[in-house]
DNA sequence: GCTTATTAGTGGTCGAACCAGTCAACCATT
DNA sequence: AATGGTTGACTGGTTCGACCACTAATAAGC
């Protein structure tokens, strides 16, 4: 199985150092940065590779720029938005434990919230789309890259028929995390077949339009499922 | 009361052009946008600039950039990030009636769930904290400006107190939506008893740490008020 | 002492050049 | 005809150097 080769952007470097740099105390909240000339010297870069990159980290409100001042570091835990954590994750290849988690429970909380509203709003058109991913899981004959796949899609789909653009879109990002952990939660024959089970389940309670069962159920299946992942 | 004047960047300007020539289905889909060159004459900037708003793009997963190929437009529905959703509206000023109900239910959604989480969390410390700012709710004689500010700061301290980071920061973009808005829902006295009234209850399921009762007070106490914002 | 210029530093913008990856057209070999 | 290599014209990526606009601290003038 070969994956694709990633190349990582200049700014996407330069933005993961400073944020490091950050998480790690060197500057601190409030503080204010070096000049961006003076930055870019520093890393060995131009200013307009350092810009993008500033840029992104002042989208992220990781840091403010304030113009005729100076870039100034915001408090991470107070202020910096969800993407954040997706692009620390993607910058550093993984993520500790303790971050892992929160996604984990981030899923927990919007994925059985949308499991509800597709239990509300889910057509009959959507049903037929959810039942026919359900019924193309096989646990016993799957090798494990396309049973994780479909276990991807299954969950998106659900947080699709959800119907909530907004909460979609937090879904979508939690997801691109777990990608990376989702195979590992599906190594073992008795956990896919338990995962394809969850599914059956949650399928039926959306079908039959019970929202607090299908709420129930995909709590109880992702947390099963990520207990696994958090010892 | 006056307004800070607000100073639009210029990559915000052209970040803001291109997602509305998206949206307004000038650009479709998988379709390639015009080079970097092209594009800043025909916008009459330089490529710094346009390149800042295309990578900001990128970021918001609205724009994939393939290095060799061109710029390509990504699916909104199915790829864009929540921050996609509050550049909207930081850059139009305002969201539409579809979007902002679709805020709203996230808010109830995460806001909610916050309120469970912090009733299982929150020490003896964050309590003190969250009766405090209640007590300082003055629906009577507060003027609506305050009121607004103390009813989005408890809020915030809720989610706060639910202990998640990633959680809070979806909630957290909510609210710098809402700030917008916050402000119509307590223009009548009687509305700001009935939400006075609403944060005590809230507050008093989290300090008894009654975690369904802290949801269930939180939802009905947001939609009650959202109620009024969509109709 | 207060107000007003000055000035140095900041981010914001610009323009031109070159590097590096991609693709399509073409050509030579097989 | 099919393959593989070469070329050239695109694409985004990066660099350099200059100037503008804004801000805050300082010096000059009253």
């Amino acid at each position: 199985m070969l994956h694709k080769v990633k190349k990582r952007n200049l700014y996407e470097e330069i933005a993961s150092q400073i944020m490091q740099s950050i998480s790690e105390g060197y500057y601190k909240p409030g503080q204010q940065l070096p000049g961006e000339r003076e930055l870019a010297a520093q890393l060995g870069v131009n200013r307009g590779s350092l810009r993008e990159a500033l840029r992104v980290l002042e989208f992220m409100r990781v840091v403010e720029k304030r113009i005729g001042e100076g870039v100034f570091v915001r408090d991470p835990a107070r202020e910096s938005s969800l993407e954040a954590v997706v692009f620390r994750f993607l910058a550093e290849d993984g993520l500790d434990q303790e971050s892992l988690q929160g996604v984990c429970e981030a899923i927990v909380t919007v994925e059985s919230s949308m499991a509800r509203l597709a239990a509300r709003r889910a057509g009959e058109e959507d049903l037929a789309r959810l039942k026919a991913l359900v019924r193309q899981m096989k646990p016993d004959n799957d090798d494990i890259d396309t049973f994780t796949n479909l276990d991807q899609e299954f969950h998106l789909l659900v947080a699709q028929l959800g119907k909530s653009p907004v909460l979609f879109s937090v879904a979508s990002s939690m997801w691109i995390i777990m990608k990376k952990y989702a195979h590992a939660l599906h190594l073992y024959p008795e956990r896919r077949k338990k995962c394809a089970d969850g599914h059956q389940l949650i399928a039926q309670s959306i079908c039959s339009g019970n929202e607090e069962q299908a709420y129930k159920e995909m709590e109880r299946h992702l947390k099963g499922a990520f207990n696994v992942l958090l010892t």
